[in-house]
DNA sequence: ATAACGCATTAGTCTTGACTAACCGATATA
DNA sequence: TATATCGGTTAGTCAAGACTAATGCGTTAT
């Protein structure tokens, strides 16, 4: 099963959050990302039945190894695109929320590339 | 009526075919785009209807202003895109593929951005 | 003249991923 | 104790955008 753009977006919200609080629950990534409860309570059943995050019975959400890697990759790039862009002189918001689409969409031989560059030129 | 991502790449299709052989029917961009003809049928009803296109009594099919707008707003994204990708060491495979999708999604504010750094650097 | 082909369309289906309305259960409070 | 609030779930809906199967309809070839 392909993972998909938005079950990325949730796996990334969860590790800011937890980074942020220390601790997850679905409301916490509802008032997040904006999403309404229900959405968030599907989206949260099908990581957790695909493995990619553990519930326990106080509803704490945390990420199996599995759902960490991708996580980590979707929040590395969005860090890296957000600095990028403002780096570049687009407004901070505007950096964030087209990071946050860019981020799921570019190839890993794409990405590499860019992030290469940036280093190399010492842009960010 | 915001002009979703999909309609956007149509309209992208019908310019870069219109440049490459003069002329543009449904089933050039079904060989283009590798959609299926009613994908591709459906897609032109809503250009069309929308006052994206014309349609001639045999099927040809021409920009209208507001179309062609779209369509070289796209595809100005898409070359640069394409070309900065490769320019960094990237298959043009996959640069084509990645420029197809970030096209879409960036913000006029972002692209100027990217655009003014590329320029200014002589990097393509 | 009829069969075959090419192009377009219609009808109906599927997936992704959002939504609202309504409800459940636990905790906190008047 | 009755009720309000909070977090979560269930059920059902919607839109975008793809798909297949089948049909219509000129044009070309047998």
């Amino acid at each position: 099963m392909k993972i998909q753009e938005s079950a990325e977006n949730y796996l990334e919200s969860i590790l800011m959050i937890s980074e942020r609080k220390g601790e997850v629950r679905s409301i916490d990534i509802v008032n997040e990302l904006e999403f309404s409860k229900p959405s968030v309570s599907i989206a949260m059943k099908n990581l957790r039945e695909n493995g990619y995050i553990l519930v326990d019975k106080d509803g704490y959400i945390t990420l199996t190894e599995k759902g960490m890697v991708i996580a980590e990759k979707m929040y590395e790039r969005h860090k890296l695109f957000s600095r990028l862009f403002v780096s570049l002189g687009v407004d901070a918001k505007t950096a964030a929320k087209d990071a946050c689409r860019v981020e799921h969409i570019l190839s890993d031989e794409t990405f590499a590339a860019i992030k290469k560059y940036i280093t190399e030129q010492g842009i960010i």
